[in-house]
DNA sequence: TAATTTTATGCAATCGATTACCCAATATTA
DNA sequence: TAATATTGGGTAATCGATTGCATAAAATTA
């Protein structure tokens, strides 16, 4: 039906080739003034826009970005996305957006078919249970950057952008023993995953510092979230010493904690408290709004893209940067004594 | 640095033409079994891909499809996404996503950039703000299947999936009435929007039903929501005659209402009810949980990718089909007396 | 004025896959 | 057996943009 005006058309409009259309349009310093002024202005008047898949063919850039993540319904993840947005699409970058469900095997699958779909390059948070390599290899093995963020995997030649966990749990931690909690349990996800690692550290920094002793009883890893927290909650608290406060490493987890202590006729936070991580925002609405760890996810998504765009502009010279940001505390009521 | 196989690579291998190894790989009868086995298994075994982009170029077929809505940290829309990723990715297809952040301009843009990287198709819910539907014409005008979703517009050639908005709203507002409440009020956010103005024609007709006088005094409309649910619930509280409950056309609306309830002593359900709109997943958190119209989101995506695959496949003969899908109540403890 | 640059543009191949059209070899039918 | 049909596959153009190489015209230099 309605044909697309492509450079030949505007070629035979000025009789001129469609190499000087291509050139004119390109800004090409060999094209006079002129002809380019003549070029645009045809251009305009035919409603010319350029056939990016065209050009993708020709130059191999399909000026599209991977972006997979475990979920993007989580307030974290979305976030992310749009900061990378927003730092790629003025570039000219589409993202292509895709979820694993926390599953290696989908996150495999994915990935085939990014690089299948020619990609520039992949932006990756990856899933809890991805353990092989063997897909980040392939895409090493393609030339395609690979920018690991939030959760990463160590592989030379891949870059990341990740949050100081570490830092964030340390901080949480001591503002517990700075309420006076001295009993401070730790719920947390996956030990195998290294962002629970570092908030593990954090955690036991702050003891540390306080002059407490790490106790194991006081850590426990939960399956899902929301029950598990309350279940978790009820395990710690039927402990011969129960703990005067919870750090969690997600928010989902604080608020089952809350609930069972509640439940129990626990007072928050003059009898026990808690303090959550990723700031998720209902975390803000809760009758008693939950202390949280924020993640500054959008700048994180910018981050990430900017890398890409590093490594994409460096040309055959490989880039290899480990950006790590640094959490904010949010301190709300779940948490602040006074 | 690794060269991707092409089919030119298979048929040097196998001492035959590209044309070939194109008709073998795509099944084509003329090429004899014979022929079709050696071409796969050479194809496996140089680890052939085939090149979306040329299909593309070739085919004018980006197999790209849009999906443009105002924000994806919504569990809605985050939902109807992965509906749409469901049905969709197993037909090849990716799916580009793009926030409106229910900016008119940013929309207008997002939908042209589209154009321009040729997607196949666009799957859209409007934002709030927007008037126009100039650049709708011009997806039209490109021949590229328009599919609305929640958010409609009534242009003919497009097609639409949508909720059943009026008799939710309906089912809840009549189960408010049914649990005795008499004076029952209703937040909503723009009466300017389809759906917005259909719930408010459930709640109506519930009332009718029951033989209620439509009060327009019980009726508000908030900007923001949740600040503006407590305001909205205070101004409610403060009339001559209070009602006794609030169908709420947003969560966050009614989130908001029962925080200032609350605040002035109400005893939620036993004095006060409230249902909202939309089943977000922290309506079922909350120490009180929060009934909610629930609209079935990923079925929602399905459809609609459903919709613009029999569009697609329809070639040439328009289609122009509109899905209305039905709600759910989903009744919790914010609105059962007994 | 002749020789040399410079400037501005054309020519044609290329990216990888698809497909209309053509043709040789074999199979079928009269 | 000659004529026709079928099978299997090759040739070359095409999708739209880019770019190395070539070249005519204009400008500069000797």
């Amino acid at each position: 039906m309605k044909k697309k005006t492509t450079i030949y058309d505007i070629a035979k409009e000025l009789n001129i080739t469609a190499a000087t259309v291509s050139r004119a349009l390109n800004d090409n310093p060999r094209i006079s003034a002129e002809t380019k002024k003549l070029v645009l202005e045809a251009a305009t008047r035919l409603n010319y826009k350029q056939n990016r898949v065209a050009q993708a063919l020709k130059s191999g850039k399909s000026k599209n970005v991977g972006v997979v993540l475990p979920y993007i319904n989580r307030n974290f993840f979305s976030s992310v996305i749009r900061g990378i947005e927003e730092e790629l699409n003025p570039k000219g970058y589409y993202v292509i957006i895709s979820q694993t469900h926390e599953k290696e095997n989908k996150e495999i699958d994915i990935v085939q078919n990014l690089l299948d779909a020619q990609v520039d390059g992949i932006i990756i948070s990856v899933s809890r249970q991805t353990n092989s390599n063997k897909h980040f290899n392939q895409v090493l093995a393609k030339n395609v950057p690979l920018i690991f963020f939030d959760r990463k995997k160590e592989i030379p030649g891949t870059s990341s952008v990740t949050l100081d966990d570490f830092n964030g749990a340390y901080r949480a931690t001591k503002h517990l023993l700075e309420q006076g909690c001295r009993k401070v349990a730790h719920m947390t996800i996956d030990l195998s995953l290294l962002i629970y690692q570092n908030r593990l550290g954090g955690y036991k920094k702050a003891l540390a510092e306080y002059g407490i002793e790490f106790n194991p009883e006081y850590v426990i890893a939960l399956q899902s979230e929301i029950t598990a927290g309350k279940d978790a909650a009820k395990k710690l608290m039927e402990l011969p010493e129960p703990p005067d406060a919870i750090f969690s490493a997600t928010d989902l987890g604080a608020l089952g904690a809350i609930q069972h202590l509640k439940e129990v006729g626990m007072n928050i936070p003059e009898d026990f408290c808690v303090v959550g991580f990723s700031n998720e925002p209902f975390t803000q609405f809760m009758e008693l709004p939950i202390s949280s760890v924020d993640q500054n996810p959008v700048l994180m998504g910018k981050t990430a893209a900017k890398v890409f765009l590093e490594q994409i502009d460096s040309e055959g010279v490989k880039i290899e940067k480990n950006v790590v940001l640094d959490p904010t505390l949010e301190i709300r009521t779940s948490s602040q004594k006074k």
